[in-house]
RNA sequence: GGCGACAUGGCCAAGUGGUAAGGCAGGAGCCUGCAAAGCUUUUACCCCCAGUUCGAAUCUGGGUGUCGCCUCCA
């Protein structure tokens, strides 16, 4: 398969470093606040490329850190009055129940930054020993000057970012591109061989990667806006501590935005994934994030998502039967989908395979509905549920006799009863045996071969 | 200012040299007692200009417009 890869602003064959292994690190929440629709898009665009990467047979180990020591979860805490530990540990809950929502598989790992202190600490030890980061009361900087491809992933060439670089109050760097490693905090920090302090945001993901992955690794992907500093900064730490490449593919996705505008939470311009929950389920959300190729930008609009709800709609709640013996590789859809997937991901024209796999199912072609499920399920979607328990069944039933003043036991032989009265042209009560169902959720379908009943 | 991306029908969106996938919305039809669902069918010369080529939405150059990164950010 094809894999666009920042570094090189190419797209690239993806070969595993070994075998059918694949290492894959995808920066995680800091967690202190709501997740909004952007972070829906980062995840579920990674959940796929999980999914797709095991569909297509590789052995992959996915692992997502947790960011829980960083400025804003100090700020929450002291301003409720809480712990750091309390502040990330409940919004940890609020996001892995988003991701649950939205059908995103667990990472294999998730830790945590706080875990991984030792870590940190000795690949800080490491660079400072190696001469590519000093200490300075307290502070520990890593000299970006030393390190000769630093810009090489963000494109940026060294002395226009310098004039941007600004040395903070309170900050003893040699070089005002230098970055912080770990930084004094006496109040909420960890000892350290430089006293009490705390890590810089950009060593954990270093570390963690190392530590659970290895030196190095397959993938690394996360959003746009990441590139600079965060993985300039990563390649940095990573390959002089290492002294050995870090990632052979980078990988990031595009915003989501509103009104023309990046979603994000600093601008405030953001729906929170529980929000949008609210009026629109997880395939739906799926649905519009996937028509798009994962690296363009995506632009949130009601008109969108409604666009989006009434197509998926057709997608995944096309009935069938499932046949374990069908060998769907055998398709043409199948062919299909995985060119386009292979092709750096190409979601949209996936999609357009799968509904020509609902057709083809609404047809009865042989294993088009095993076809369409399977392939489905690789893009995370759920299809919707097809049957009724006894109970819910005879709900809706009571439901029925409530509202016309009959008296049913069964869903069969509410069906005869009205086949009768269309039968003698009773009109009124067929049609009012029918409104009721749809109100109960059910949908019935006349055709020459009888009715049948489905779930709306 | 530096770096990068994008511009395709009413809306969304694939397509990176051979004559425009798919979804939504709309129209027509089949089916139906009427519906719903489903099925069939229908709507584009691809921002502008110049160039390369037998041939360009697709390549090159120049415009115009939009967005992002360069500071925390998925």
């Amino acid at each position: 398969m094809k894999l666009f890869n920042s570094y090189s602003n190419k797209v690239e064959d993806f070969k595993p470093i070994e075998d059918n292994k694949v290492k894959m690190y995808v920066c995680g929440p800091t967690v202190y606040d709501y997740a909004h629709l952007g972070h829906a898009r980062c995840y579920i665009t990674w959940d796929v490329l999980y999914r797709y990467l095991k569909f297509r047979g590789y052995d992959v180990t996915y692992c997502r850190n947790v960011t829980d020591v960083d400025d804003k979860i100090l700020k929450k805490a002291e301003k409720e009055g809480k712990t750091p530990e309390e502040v990330s540990q409940y919004w940890y809950k609020q996001f892995t129940n988003s991701m649950n929502a939205l059908n995103n598989l667990r990472p294999d790992i998730e830790p945590f930054a706080t875990k991984t202190l030792g870590e940190m600490i000795s690949i800080v030890k490491d660079l400072i020993a190696k001469g590519y980061a000093y200490e300075a009361n307290g502070d520990v900087y890593f000299r970006v000057k030393k390190f000769p491809n630093y810009g090489m992933l963000s494109k940026q060439p060294i002395d226009k970012l310098e004039s941007g670089a600004r040395i903070e109050v309170g900050e003893q760097k040699e070089d005002p591109l230098d970055f912080a490693l770990w930084k004094k905090d006496e109040k909420f920090g960890y000892n350290s061989p430089w006293g009490v302090g705390r890590p810089g945001w950009h060593i954990e993901c270093s570390a963690m990667s190392r530590k659970y992955l290895g030196k190095t690794i397959d993938i690394h992907a996360g959003g746009a806006d990441l590139i600079f500093p965060h993985h300039e900064n990563e390649i940095a730490q990573s390959e002089c501590a290492n002294g050995c490449k870090f990632v052979n593919y980078w990988l990031h996705n595009g915003f989501v935005t509103i009104n023309k505008e990046k979603m994000s939470k600093s601008l405030g311009n953001f729906l929170t994934i529980d929000d949008m929950l609210k009026n629109y389920d997880a395939n739906t959300i799926r649905f519009f994030i996937l028509t798009n190729h994962y690296r363009m930008p995506v632009e949130f609009s009601d008109e969108a998502l409604q666009s989006a709800q009434a197509g998926v709609k057709r997608l995944v709640n096309t009935k069938g039967k499932i046949d374990e013996n069908f060998d769907i590789t055998t398709t043409e859809e199948y062919k299909a989908f995985v060119e386009a997937m292979d092709n750096d991901l190409n979601t949209s024209k996936a999609l357009a395979v799968l509904f020509d796999l609902v057709t083809k199912s609404n047809k009865g072609v042989e294993g088009a509905y095993t076809t369409l499920y399977k392939l489905a399920e690789t893009l995370g979607f759920t299809p919707e549920k097809a049957t009724l328990s006894d109970e819910e069944l005879k709900e809706v039933i009571s439901k029925v006799n409530e509202k016309t003043g009959k008296s049913y036991s069964s869903m069969e032989e509410l069906i005869e009863d009205r086949k009768q009265a269309r039968a003698e042209k009773n009109w009124d009560l067929a049609d009012k045996l029918r409104i009721a169902l749809d109100e109960a959720g059910i949908i019935l379908k006349d055709s020459k071969d009888g009715t049948t009943w489905e779930l709306k």
